[in-house]
DNA sequence: GTGAAAGCGCTAACAG
DNA sequence: CTGTTAGCGCTTTCAC
């Protein structure tokens, strides 16, 4: 490991000299630094980024804090998340709370502000005290996929409209006809997925077809959940021309549901999510959906926290992102009309 | 950000000794510690892990660095590996190369020494050169999943026995009756599933039948490159009864193929792949496998890895996991009889 | 047992 | 333009 001293020496200057040479700092004489180059190419020094962080009172990490790597929600999000954290010069630590406020609150205590010079946050179920404390320790966070554009929460989020997501979904369905549909509410007792359910009745609603809902049940945000929610609904109401489900894994389920009880879809089901997650596409039938600008959401949130943490953004800032759009693959289609009670 | 100092003010002792308290180090008197411990916890103190790692010499992070997050095979990896750094005390810093070894050698030159201790690799298409060349630097470099167990590297790793997995399906396929297989060998240009290959070719040699490898194809290692690569196989060989795919993805794609041209798995034809992600065991039908320990991988690289900090190993030490097993789900069965040619 | 002091490698005033 | 001087917050000898 050489250093800025050893650079210095070799170069005859000092090592602040050396410093300002690389950070382009300060006025440095055009043969002095030439020299100094040379030193440095010589000796391939590196800049030790954790003595620097110190000096500068400034990490160059940012911590991602998420309920589970697994989640096959994650891979864009992250992609796009490191990808813009890089761009900026900053490093991502990957901070996995398997759901657990506790691991959550652990990794927020041991790094934010010491390690790490922001978080960012993705349905890691984490305690929003855990968070306000976390800012008033002097660490920015940041929600990255706040559900409700209209109810922000307090602490500055990137919020994506998943009202109008279930929205869209629900005049999809009516437009091609359906007028009985179950409904798979996805996430547990927490209940994220509130929103979207809301969104879908209400666009019901609006349409004048509020009956249209015809049955409804909650489910884990799994393929295996979404599969036992849409047999209980087909079971309890064999006459559904379509499931709509909070999110695209479920629906994903909902398929092989259909599937095995001898169900085509989408001739005799139609089968709507949301998310858009990479395997909607590659699903047979290829799943329609409603897409949600993950990648943009990653990539603001970067940019709000990297404000924050220089302070040019107000107290609790909330953007939103670009609306979710409709995406028509062959799990929905017109039901067939026998079909129809 | 309160620091040690302003808690030894309020205990009355100097920070030396809060030093001393929090790191269990040298004897402390009952009493003091009580008192600096009060102060501690009135404070709110918490330890500045920069400072820390710059005064210890030594950084709390390990970098992972994989060519892309979105990789379905990444999940179980990253989690395991999370969890054995997290059980360890260390943070992971992802970063991503795209598959680009300028990406790769970027993150290796402004981290490793610098700010991660040490440095996982997993599949992130890296010059062995920049590996060496960060080893020599003094950041310790763990291979993750290195395929030949029989032809170590040069450099420390965790290795699978890749050709075993090919074998294993070359025998599943074999001991079913199939006779005119289809081989996809996934990877493109690169070529790292060779040994897969070559695995499931000798096998077949060992049981006799090194007839039944009647055509192969290169593809990429995705669902789209296994649906390209087994359309051209059924086309080119309209008869065959398997199709082994290096990996889960491109088998997947296989699936698909066959669905499109008409032909049910696994009645007309048999599909197997080889890692056991999680989609293997949520397509429909269920795609049988040859699972490897991508788990156990991860938590003996980062095992590993921190013996190479600690100074605790050999030079270029080899630790084999866990042989693959075969995992038989629904895509493979014994080929139909009329189809036999 | 506890404190004083040096230093990890770098940055950031301020002098000259 | 370049060098000097202080730290950043913590750990770690080594005296007392």
């Amino acid at each position: 490991m050489t250093t800025l001293s050893e650079v210095a020496q070799r170069a005859g200057v000092t090592s602040a000299t050396v410093s300002n040479v690389l950070r382009q700092r300060g006025k440095v004489g055009a043969e002095t630094r030439a020299r100094v180059l040379a030193a440095v190419d010589a000796l391939g020094y590196r800049p030790h980024l954790t003595a620097r962080a110190l000096a500068e009172g400034r990490a160059p990490t940012l911590a991602l804090m998420v309920s589970s790597i697994a989640n096959p929600f994650y891979p864009e999000f992250a992609l796009a998340a490191e990808q813009a954290a890089r761009q900026h010069g900053r490093f991502l630590i990957v901070c996995n709370t398997n759901d657990d406020p506790e691991i959550g609150r652990a990794y927020l205590e041991q790094i934010a502000g010491t390690l790490s010079d922001g978080v960012l946050v993705m349905n890691a179920n984490l305690q929003f005290e855990d968070l306000r404390m976390t800012q008033r320790r002097g660490a920015p966070v940041v929600l990255c996929m706040w559900e409700k554009p209209h109810e922000p929460p307090g602490l500055p989020c990137i919020a994506v409209d998943f009202h109008l997501a279930g929205a869209l979904a629900a005049r999809h369905l009516i437009e091609l006809g359906h007028r009985r549909i179950g409904i798979i509410v996805a996430g547990g007792a927490a209940c994220i997925h509130a929103e979207r359910e809301r969104g879908f009745i209400d666009e019901l609603a609006v349409l004048g077809h509020a009956g249209a809902a015809v049955a409804s049940v909650h489910a884990d945000d799994t393929v295996e959940g979404g599969h036992q929610g849409a047999t209980a609904l087909l079971t309890a109401a064999p006459d559904l021309s379509a499931i709509f489900a909070t999110n695209d894994l479920p629906a994903l389920g909902a398929m092989h549901a259909a599937a095995d009880l001898g169900l085509k879809v989408p001739d005799q089901l139609s089968v709507i999510g949301i998310t858009d997650i990479q395997l909607a596409r590659q699903s047979r039938p290829a799943l329609s959906t409603v897409a949600v600008p993950t990648a943009e959401a990653a990539t603001q949130a970067i940019a709000l926290l990297l404000e924050l943490i220089a302070q040019q953004a107000g107290p609790a800032p909330v953007r939103v992102c670009s609306p979710p759009l409709l995406v028509q693959r062959a799990s929905t289609a017109r039901p067939a009309p026998d079909a129809a009670v």
